[in-house]
DNA sequence: GTGAAAGCGCTAACAG
DNA sequence: CTGTTAGCGCTTTCAC
């Protein structure tokens, strides 16, 4: 072929990325294009004969799919994002992992975004996602900016918001109560007969909601004592329940039971504890909160609260599995629960 | 000319997803659709009062670009598809962030793959990546499988291979010596005057190298006492550290200084000793590797091998946002190097 | 069971 | 600076 300049007349030609496509892969089995289109999405409406003929032609070319040309034929793009706050946080890895795996079972690849914390960039995150055009949006958290609500509403986009509850869901919700589960460890240490509780705390919104139940609750037992509150920046970490600890025993020295906002921060008092010579749990009661991977295995082993998040990332999955395939789901709403694990630091 | 014309019914018409679309922005905008895009994309080669149409347009509408339809037109994704073993695993958090990070400056998607430590797993993610035309791929690790480097070659999408160093790339890389940082550890230690030197080591490649590499170098250096290993599948955690060093002091109770592949295995090791009232590092030297967020607070605090994970992510970023720009890049090779951070628990 | 035509929503190429 | 035209690679719709 002649590379000189393209005549005026000559019909203008565009060069894709110059890789194999589907029309290479039929011609080279002889069939049309929609046949072997049909061999490798439903195979079942094809000759056999005429399958292998195409998966031959598949397998001698190495041709992929163009996945961003069957999604816009389609409107399907086998897409689903998910939004974290940040996944340098271990707190959101279970649900993560779980959602992966289940929707690659169903043949969709997960896209992961971190909000980072931050309404704004969270808004952000949202057009860059909504413009891949997913087939499903999981949140961590609910959304609350009213702007990002009404992209989300007029996408049309099946949406699951997960680790919370809320009255007003956008669409689909997987979650439990953080009132409920700081009711619990409160009266966890009520019953460990802990009477000077301590609040260590990421200053994140979820977290600042289980402070508020944590306080109700002990003010319902009649635990008249006053409750420090020790706030850290989300993500919380190791070193902030280290110094976490430290400022607020120099406030209130006579503090006994402690319920962190994470078990990084838990982990964090556990180390300072011990750095301090601080007996755990006899002159101080920990509990974190995640049941992470690794607190069973601490010394002493950590209290926590347990949060499925393989369920909520299983039950996200199937909510948009389902609403892909075209069926509405029955129970918008799943409230999974939480556990409070009593071990040895409580 | 007188071909038969479509039979009078009416012509075939599909309906895509419903969104509005850049037509419906131009039209409102009273311009062509190309003029939109250009408002859109390429700000500076439009009117300023055009341009005001336009973005009035779009923020009435809400407009959000169908990226799926713009990078097939185009041929750029304006995606970024990195792949790890596994994102449970904290270790590769640093450089993911950084990625994500320098990659959303430029306009760019991060899209996270888990390849799970399995060479045929790898395989199958490898084309589900591939289908979506990424602008670039970011492996952790070197590619091994003959059958994934000739489909990424056959891609032709740049690809950045990181954490290790190989003379037979794929195309970029930013890595370091495993070996050498092993060698590094093994001064250390025989500096510090530890001659029973141990390995507890997850199964990983990388890892296995940094053992070979260690046993290497205390030969070179004299030490002549046996090293055992001890080997826990991957990915490691703080229970697998404890029951390491357990298993490594029933097996050989002589040793005093361990190297972990992975900090979190080395905090475990920390809980066991300080479980077994063993002193850290008086009667044993331990060291990590990896320099994760905690490391500086543990306690005692933990010496370890610290990777530049920041600078692999924003080197890895950069080499392909050059790439994407149809740049070719000088340097496809760069070694970043190890540090060996001493702190109290060697 | 297979195929022709049309179009998904956008942008490259060329022409004013 | 703006518009016209022709695709990008695939799948839907309709027809046999």
């Amino acid at each position: 072929m002649s590379e000189a300049p393209i005549p005026p007349h000559t019909p203008r030609r565009r060069r894709g990325a110059g890789a194999i496509t589907l029309g290479d892969v039929a011609r080279l089995a002889g069939v049309s294009p929609i046949t072997a289109s049909r061999a490798l999405n439903t195979p079942e409406q094809v000759a056999k004969e005429t399958l292998e003929r195409v998966r031959d032609a598949v397998s001698r070319t190495g041709y992929v799919p163009n996945r961003m040309a069957g999604g816009l034929a389609s409107s399907r793009s086998r897409l689903v994002a998910a939004v974290v706050p940040t996944i340098a946080g271990p707190v959101f890895m279970e649900m993560v992992q779980s959602l992966t795996h289940e929707l690659d079972a169903a043949g969709y690849q997960l896209m992961l975004g971190q909000s980072g914390y931050t309404a704004s960039r969270e808004d952000a995150l949202l057009d860059a996602i909504i413009g891949r055009r997913p087939d499903g949006i999981v949140l961590t958290g609910i959304m609350h900016s009213a702007e990002g609500r009404k992209r989300l509403l007029a996408s049309g986009i099946p949406v699951v918001e997960t680790w919370d509850l809320t009255p007003t869901p956008i669409d689909m919700l997987v979650g439990f109560s953080h009132t409920d589960a700081a009711a619990a460890v409160v009266r966890h240490l009520h019953a460990k007969g802990r009477t000077h509780l301590a609040l260590l705390s990421g200053d994140d919104e979820r977290a600042e909601r289980r402070n508020r139940g944590f306080i109700a609750e002990a003010r319902a037992l009649g635990l008249t004592a006053e409750i420090p509150v020790m706030r850290v920046p989300a993500p919380t970490t190791l070193r902030s329940g280290r110094q976490g600890l430290a400022q607020l025993l120099a406030r209130s020295p006579e503090v006994d039971g402690v319920f962190c906002s994470s078990d990084l921060l838990a982990l964090g008092v556990l180390t300072e504890a011990a750095a301090r010579g601080l007996a755990v749990p006899e002159r101080l009661s920990v509990v974190g909160f995640g049941d992470l991977a690794f607190a069973g295995d601490t010394h002493p082993a950590l209290s926590t609260v347990r949060i499925d998040g393989t369920g909520i990332g299983c039950q996200a999955a199937r909510f948009i599995v389902e609403r892909a395939a075209g069926r509405a789901v029955a129970d918008k709403v799943i409230d999974l629960g939480f556990q409070v694990i009593e071990r040895g630091s409580s």
